[in-house]
RNA sequence: CGGGACGUAGCUCAGCCUGGUAGAGCACUUGGUUUGGGACCAAGACGUCGCAGGUUCGAAUCCUGUCGUCCCGACCA
């Protein structure tokens, strides 16, 4: 018997793309798991897929636009300076206690324990580790200013994970931290990562616009988000069109209720009346009380810290948290229990009042939009009883005035005077300036010029790449499916021959077009699958490829091929002609989106 | 963490109320017919009905617990 003759294949340096071989796994039928569409999209067009709740895999299609965003990021902060660096996921929590973030982010921090029982944290972020880095290796003013970033992926204990990857456990994050002797460095640092920011998403093809922020748990004074508008959005903004001014309602703030606040003097003392059964703002505004919202003030019991306060507002507005521990400086707030109200106030939530009664101990916080309040009525801290006649600064020791209040749609814009518009939004990147508070606690200093030590000045930035995904499916899609900024497309053109039989013209003329756009430089899949014709164009619009050449028997015979770009009609173009124009469509596009990002 | 809904074939779901040993469509396999917008015919394969207890002669179905998934809430006194 023959000796098997032994064929090597020869390994081609670049095996041509082919719809069968690529592992698409769409879906006819939405997902029950999905609400919002972006999320229904990652799935039906096989992109990814979830393994538990918060984690997903991406397959090959998904990491292709996973790359060319990350791509993009890469390419931007290099061009901003930043130094790309890589640091470990898990984490000693040692650094973290250093920070007093083992504390104040323990609610995302992940634990766990390794065989010889000693703790590791799973980085949400990594402030503690580049500081780190810093305090070892940054020692002279001559060594700044530095950015270091990272690409990779974060862990959040989220609470509650939901839309897709929107929310995640786990999510690809580029992470930045920029280090500067001094304040006004750190400002020219922050706005080199706000500039590459702009064009970072503009070169993603999305709208997304810088909104100031509030800094949260992270600390810092002076922060922005990236904002992509959209229905399914987790955050509002409130901005103003003619102004420009656009913030996160967390921060945002107005020239107050256009209700105006009652100020006319009675001169009457305070007085109690009964209101058996009314613990509403609503309800006493209804008869026979008929007290309007607006002439109301609202008195909250909340827990900061351990310490019980007290924050009045006007009846029609709505606590701001964000606001309330920007303004306390504390790190947890939570409304008062019932019982707690009792214990502090002597009655229960709906009978509250800041009037009388109120130990000195307890720290009395007042809304601005109160000042000069008269005539106003409250909770008596009796239940079943109100006063009326209040004038605050006459009858109420507030300690502490400031703006504590939700901004509402139609007030008016502090520069402009214009009316103020909410809308959803989904956050893909924030710049903070962390100013010292890291540097200071990790011991990250420097010698200056004059030999003095100081902390370095520093600043961190965030984009969530997966979210950013998902991001421009939300904003970029139709009833058919995604529709993909080339920039950012798994491929940038589908070759779609209807009769895929070897030798057959359709077949033979896409390999050869193939051939050419490749050799250009273009991206592209072929869709070698033998299917009807209209299972590959659904799938082709489905996973959303900018740009499909439908190669048919038909228009073949005249001499012709159709040129369909997603989302708009069919062009008949000679077959001589279609490499070219294709490689011209592509490359227009290509140069729509860096001129758009300013980075032509 | 509180509330709600749902876990049945790879996917979308029916069956559960009224207990009697599991179904449809899509997808998959084989053969045939089709071939420009998610084809048709025939045959076939695919299930510990989330898991664990309990009730019962008998449980996908009723009860309890548990795990998972999704939604709402965790400011509105």
């Amino acid at each position: 018997m023959a000796a098997p003759r032994l064929v090597v294949s020869r390994i081609h340096p670049r095996p041509v793309m082919r719809w069968s071989h690529c592992f698409v796994p769409t879906l006819k039928e939405v997902p029950a798991d999905a609400e919002i569409v972006s999320h229904q999209l990652l799935l039906r067009a096989g992109l990814v897929r979830k393994l538990a709740g918060g984690l997903y895999t991406f397959l090959p299609l998904g990491v292709r636009v996973l790359r060319k965003v990350e791509a993009i990021v890469r390419e931007e902060m290099n061009r901003a300076g930043a130094l790309e660096v890589l640091m470990p996921a898990l984490q000693p929590p040692e650094i973290w206690q250093a920070s007093g973030r083992y504390e104040t982010a323990r609610d995302v921090l992940f634990k766990l324990k390794d065989s010889a029982g000693r703790e590791w944290v799973l980085s949400p972020t990594a402030e503690e580790v580049i500081t780190t880095i810093a305090a070892a290796e940054l020692n002279s003013y001559r060594q700044l200013p530095v950015n270091f970033y990272q690409i990779g992926i974060k862990f959040r204990d989220e609470i509650r994970p939901r839309f897709g990857l929107m929310r995640a456990k786990e999510f690809y994050m580029k992470d930045a931290y920029s280090f500067d002797a001094t304040d006004e460095g750190a400002m020219a640092s922050y706005r080199k990562m706000y500039d590459a920011y702009n064009r970072i998403f503009a070169r993603c093809g999305i709208q997304a616009f810088p909104v100031e922020a509030d800094t949260g748990v992270i600390g810092g004074n002076y922060s922005h988000e990236f904002m992509v508008p959209a229905v399914t959005g987790e955050n509002d903004v409130v901005y103003c069109e003619t102004g420009g001014y656009a913030a996160n309602i967390e921060k945002a703030t107005s020239r107050g209720s256009v209700v105006p606040t009652p100020k006319g003097r009675t001169g009457e003392a305070p007085e109690s009346f009964a209101t058996p059964g009314v613990v509403t703002i609503e309800a006493l505004t209804a008869a026979p009380y008929s007290v309007p919202a607006h002439a109301q003030i609202k008195t909250l019991v909340y827990v900061a810290d351990s310490k019980t306060i007290l924050i009045l507002l006007r009846g029609d507005d709505q606590l701001n948290e964000a606001k309330l521990m920007a303004r306390t400086g504390a790190v947890q707030v939570r409304a008062a229990t019932a019982d707690e109200c009792q214990a502090a106030l002597g009655a229960r939530p709906g009978s509250l009042g800041a009037v009388a009664r109120v130990p000195a101990t307890i720290k009395v916080y007042a809304d601005e939009q109160l000042r000069g309040a008269q005539g106003m009525t409250t909770g008596a801290n009796e239940d079943g009883f109100h006063l009326r006649h209040v004038e605050i600064e006459r009858d109420i020791r507030v300690d502490q005035w400031a703006d504590f209040r939700t901004v509402k749609a139609g007030e008016a814009d502090v520069a402009t005077g214009e009316p103020l518009k909410i809308r959803r939004a989904i956050e893909v990147g924030h710049v903070f300036k962390l100013g010292t508070k890291y540097s200071e606690k990790l011991n990250a200093t420097f010698l200056a010029e004059n030999g003095q030590r100081h902390p370095c000045v520093m600043g961190c930035y965030g984009i969530g790449v997966t979210r950013t995904v998902q991001a421009i499916i939300e904003q970029c899609h139709d009833k058919d499916g995604i529709i993909w900024p080339t920039s950012v497309a798994p491929f940038e053109v589908c070759l779609t021959p209807l009769n895929v039989a070897e030798g057959a013209p359709t077949r033979v003329l896409a390999e050869s077009i193939y051939a050419e756009l490749t050799a250009a430089g273009i991206e592209v899949i072929l869709d070698d699958r033998d299917e009807r014709p209209g299972v590959k164009f659904k799938d082709s619009e489905l996973v959303g490829f900018p740009l499909r050449l439908n190669l048919g028997e038909k228009s073949l015979a005249k001499g012709e091929v159709e040129l369909k770009p997603r989302g708009q009609v069919v062009q008949m173009i000679p077959v001589a002609e279609a490499s070219a124009r294709i490689i011209a469509w592509v490359q227009a596009e290509r140069a729509r989106i860096r001129q758009s990002a300013g980075v032509a």
